[in-house]
DNA sequence: TTACGTGCAAATAATTTGCAGTCCC
DNA sequence: GGGACTGCAAATTATTTGCACGTAA
């Protein structure tokens, strides 16, 4: 049922993202832009933080599994354990580097663009993706209910296959 | 745990019994509507799969998890195990009696309502609740890449205690 | 040096599955 | 009676945690 083939790799690099480094920025690996990122947020730039950062911000927008980024980091010759790709997720995701996106498979998606956007989600490839922010317009936020306030609004469009 | 509704078992009535019912519409319960139900999805009427249909639906919206209608169901003494429940909410929910909705805990919560509406999650008490269909308006769907069709929509409003 | 990080493996949590026994039609 | 359904326990999958060791500041 649950299908974990691989993925193809999502060439489609929207480059608007590649602006607005710091000062210095190097060409295509902003190597100490992540540290300054991390340096930033509080968190100690490690050998395998920083590794693991910079294959999740070096390349735009990002949609990934903890299972697709711990095979990823081995892959470049960076071994890093399972269990501190999970931890450094979280704790990107605590200090808003990183956005946890819910869809429905019970695996946890995390994306690189913490700004307000949405996604579709293609059910029979568990393939997540950006929606353009100009394409979904939430209408009128709806009232919470007494004593609450709105932290967020996520949308995921589901897609199937047309036949 | 969160959700300390109360079950109100008709204690009056001897529900097992009273199968051959006329057509008195009795709210409360609905035991033979429940019986049509899974007659008309091609679902074989069990004594669980009755029991679990009569909590879930004989109450109007509702969002439960596995764990929640084990509970719920052994409480209203009808034993039934863990695996059927998690069964029977699998094939309700392939058959439109049920809907899955995905928020970004890890457990699965199913919605006794499959029409168009959304969802408030709030963060603090993991609860679920519909918000009006009224309330939110998905003012245009955004256009599919090529070769896919939209298969649903799901909003998900996240809401925090207000301080 | 020293506190913070990391790796490993074992522990949880949620859910699924295999199979023998049960029940509806 | 026969095949669909159920219960139990063991298996899977995704994620977390405890603890000895490594490493950035």
């Amino acid at each position: 049922m649950t299908q974990s083939r691989s993925f193809t790799p999502s060439s489609t690099v929207p480059a608007n993202q590649m602006a607005a480094t710091g000062p210095g920025d190097r060409t295509g690996c902003p190597w100490h832009t992540v540290k300054a990122k991390l340096r930033e947020v509080g968190l100690r730039p490690t050998r395998q933080r920083m590794a693991l950062g910079w294959i999740l911000f070096a390349k735009g927008d990002r949609h990934v599994t903890a299972e697709m980024l711990y095979e990823e980091a081995n892959h470049a010759k960076v071994p890093v354990s399972l269990a501190t790709v999970y931890n450094t997720l979280h704790q990107f995701t605590e200090v808003g580097l990183l956005r946890q996106v819910a869809v429905d498979g019970s695996k946890a998606y995390f994306d690189t663009n913490n700004s307000e956007h949405h996604h579709f989600f293609i059910e029979d490839q568990n393939d997540l993706m950006d929606i353009p922010s100009s394409d979904v317009v939430v209408g009128t936020a709806p009232m919470p209910p007494e004593g609450y306030e709105i932290a967020r609004i996520d949308v995921v469009v589901r897609l199937r296959r047309k036949r």
